[in-house]
This record gives structure tokens, C-alpha cells and sequence, in this order.
DNA sequence: TTACGGATGCTTGCATACAAGTTCTCCAGT
DNA sequence: ACTGGAGAACTTGTATGCAAGCATCCGTAA
């Protein structure tokens, strides 16, 4: 029942980085393939977990496994009760919400802070987007989370605070699972790229006003296919 | 020489919560007591540790406290280096500008949001304004960095996005721990009280200008001591 | 038929032993 | 005196064994 899950697919841990060759530890990279299950959905919100299934599943002791877990439940993917269980936590619109106000307000901050500085090269933005264009042409789900998520980045990186789009990451990952439930409408894609332009347009004419509105707008997107959403995954939802 | 930090003083491992008596887990009761040792200082930013005389001192094995390292390491306050050592991490003022960053924007975003609420009931944060200056004559910088938290908290959960506070904490220790060296200075103290009145005050009459023009200026405060602080604790600056 | 009780199998929590790697020290040789 | 190398002593990483607690199922008795 759980073995039907696609996990792993066994990276060498060797690893070079540059030119020097670093060893990944088996508790990161476990910890990584977790997340990333868990973002894609490949493992389901509310799916209950069993530390020895997994250590198996994996091919590692439970030890490292433990320490990927008691991250992902700081993270609050995760939940462990005591001699009970350990589940992945159902989405809640609750914190799906609070995640959306946080993305939002730094998105705001951030790019009025990218729109003070002198030089704004779009140019990268724009070749951005038009890798979004290709994406959805071609209905490649995960090359336009990608690139989407890479053009946020992007405004964070042109706004002099990286180091908060860095910080944000963790609990955006409540958000990016919702959103990718809702992501294989074409009609919401191509509205989300019409923002995009319209977002770097704004930044490009250095129109903070104008940006901020779009990217209002853009955030407050998310929750609207939140009813739809949870009444085909109902079991998604807490 | 390591034996002086102030850690432990063992509290019971069974506490309860409302009726319910919960068991805590190790794990956690040692992820709590080193993130606040080193929150506080007790454990200063660059110093080494080591797993066996850690676990030595909190009478616990490895296991639990490789956990609580883990988390720690996830909220980058600690780094660890396979084969070589654990470490504190050191103080980075980018580190602290970036949270700072974000930290205003929240803020700036959570007033603003609470001055659209209709009841704006004040009287909460007047009397936590009171328990500042009370600490602040008292000179009890610990009873006024937990009123002053509560203070900002407070202005979240009025706002209706508790949650962005709570989803901010991990990120937070970072801007705590550089707060904590420049907060002995009784003037810088009483600055701040004046502008969580004057904020206080723009929150009950719910004008959102005047007020994001003091949290503005209430949040970039914080850097102004860094240059200071910096040549007084050198050897806590990456 | 229903309610109660105990055994069994599951879960996670913790401690310990061992493995692998790095750094430092000290001694020998030049 | 200085350099080099071998080894000891440390570091963290991982595996395994055991302990403790919860849920479920099955048998028994009313």
C-alpha cells in the first residue's frame, strides 16, 4: 500500500560542489527527498507515515530518518504523536492564508525596494517570462513552477534582501503545495503570467504604485480555487 | 571550560497542559533549552560545541540531542561540519538586516491590516505598555524583552494574522540575539517605549500613515547600535 | 448480543556501539 | 632547529537493540 510510492531514485551521495568534493549526508538527503514529496503531493496531505516503512523504503537506518522528520515538523509539514503516529499534516486554509499574507507583504516591500534602486535590468525578467510563454504552451507544469518561482526570486534578488526570500522559504511551502493542487488549470496559468508582465512592466517604469496593485492582486489570487480545490480533494484538507 | 554554561536546571519531564498530562519529549526539552541558551547569550555566537559533553551535561544521550541540533541547524544557528564540529554560528549583520527586513514589512503589513479592524480594543497593549516602564525603572531587561514581544504580538493577532507571527519566530532568533547585546543600554530602552507609545497611540485613533512611519522607524533602529556593538563584542561577528 | 479484558502487534523515544573522517600532537629523522 | 609522518584523540554519522505506550483484535463472560 505504501511501497506504490515514488520516493528516492538514489542520487550518488557524492557530490561536487565547485571543486570541492563534499559528502551529503544520508539525514539531508532523505530530508530533501521528503520535502520534495511532500510539496509535490507525491505523498498525500493526511497520508500517515510509519518510521520503519520509510527506513526501509529509503534504504537508511531510522536514525537519520528521525532527524529529516524532526525537521519537517518544525517545518509543520509533519506531525509525530508519541507511540501513536507520524502523518503529513492536511493542508489548512488557515495557514495557507497566514503564508499568503507573509508572501505578500514581502513581495510588496521587496519590490518597492527594487524599484528605489538605479538599475533595473528586466532583462532577465523578461527572459523569465518567456520561458513561463513556453511552459504553458507546451503544459509543463513544473517548468513553469520553476520559472515562476525563479522570477519572485528574482525581484528579491533586485531588491538588495535575497537573505528574506531565503527566510521565507520554509513556510512557503504550505502555500506551494496548495498551489500546485490548483496549478493544471491552463486558464489560471495564463492569467498568472498576464501578472507577471504586468508586474515587470511596472518595475521596469520604476511605478511602484501601479506594482503594487498587480502584485496585490497576483497574491490574493491564490485563494480563490480554494472552495474548488477543497471539494475535489477533500481528504487534502484538514 | 565548557562545564560553566548555564544550562539544564532540570525541569520535570511531565507537564500539564490544561487537564491533559502530556509527556514532553526529550527532544524537545533540549531543543528548547539550547535555542534559548543561545537566544540569551548563555552560549556565545561562534563557539564550538560538541555533542558528547553536550549530551554529557543535559544527561541525555546523543540521539534526542542530534535532533535538537538538527532543528537548530535548519534555523541557522548552528552549523555542523561532518567530522570536524558543531558551532554556534556567528553574528552576521546581513543576517540581522535581512530578518530586520522582513520583520518591518510584517509589522508595516500587520498595523496596517489591524487599523482596518473595526474594534481596535487598545487597553491590552496599554497595560503591556505599563509593564515596560515598570521593567524599564525595574531594570529587568528580560521582563522587557517579553513585554516588548508580547506588545508586537499582540498588534498581530488584533490584525488577524497571528499565524505571520508565528511563522516569523524561527527567522526572529537571529534579530533577538543581536538585540540582546545593545539592550543594557537603559537609554536605547527608553526610546523604545516612547515609540511603542506613539505606535499604540496611531493604532487607537487608526491612523495608518503616522503609525507605519514610527514601526518604520522603530524597526531600523536596531542597526543603528551595530557599529558599537560590533568593536565591544568583536569575537561574535562573523 | 453486548460489554469487558487481556494479549499482541504496532508505533515512536532513547541509549549505546561502532564506523568513518579530521585534527592535533609528539617523536623521529634530517 | 625544523620538517615530516605516524598515531592517538577527538569529531560527527549511522545502525541496532531495547523500552514504553497506544490501538486493535479476539476471547470470554454476562
Amino acid at each position: 500500500m505504501k511501497s506504490d510510492r515514488n520516493l528516492a531514485g538514489g542520487p550518488p551521495a557524492l557530490s561536487s560542489v565547485g571543486r570541492l568534493r563534499v559528502r551529503r549526508r544520508t539525514s539531508d538527503r532523505v530530508y530533501e527527498e521528503l520535502a520534495a514529496a511532500i510539496r509535490d503531493l507525491r505523498i498525500e496531505p493526511g497520508a500517515s507515515l510509519s518510521e520503519t516503512d520509510l527506513a526501509e523504503q529509503l534504504q537508511v537506518s531510522r536514525t537519520p530518518l528521525r532527524e529529516a522528520i524532526a525537521r519537517l515538523v518544525d517545518g509543520g509539514l509533519v506531525s509525530v504523536v508519541p507511540q501513536v503516529g507520524t502523518r503529513v499534516e492536511p493542508i489548512r486554509l488557515h495557514d495557507v492564508e497566514q503564508a499568503r499574507f507573509v508572501r505578500e507583504s514581502l513581495e510588496l516591500a521587496a519590490f518597492a525596494a527594487a524599484c528605489e534602486k538605479a538599475e533595473r535590468d528586466v532583462a532577465g525578467l523578461r527572459s523569465l517570462l518567456a520561458e513561463q510563454e513556453r511552459c504553458h504552451r507546451a503544459h509543463d507544469l513544473d517548468g513553469f513552477f520553476a520559472a515562476d518561482e525563479a522570477l519572485h526570486r528574482q525581484v528579491f534578488a533586485m531588491s538588495g534582501h535575497l537573505g528574506a526570500w531565503q527566510l521565507m522559504q520554509p513556510m512557503k511551502m504550505h502555500l506551494n503545495r496548495f498551489r500546485r493542487l490548483g496549478l493544471p488549470d491552463p486558464e489560471a496559468v495564463r492569467v498568472l503570467i498576464d501578472d507577471h508582465t504586468a508586474i515587470v512592466d511596472a518595475l521596469e517604469s520604476g511605478d511602484a504604485a501601479i506594482g503594487h496593485e498587480h502584485i496585490s492582486r497576483h497574491a490574493r489570487r491564490v485563494l480563490e480555487a480554494a472552495p474548488g480545490l477543497q471539494g475535489r480533494y477533500p481528504g487534502y484538507f484538514a
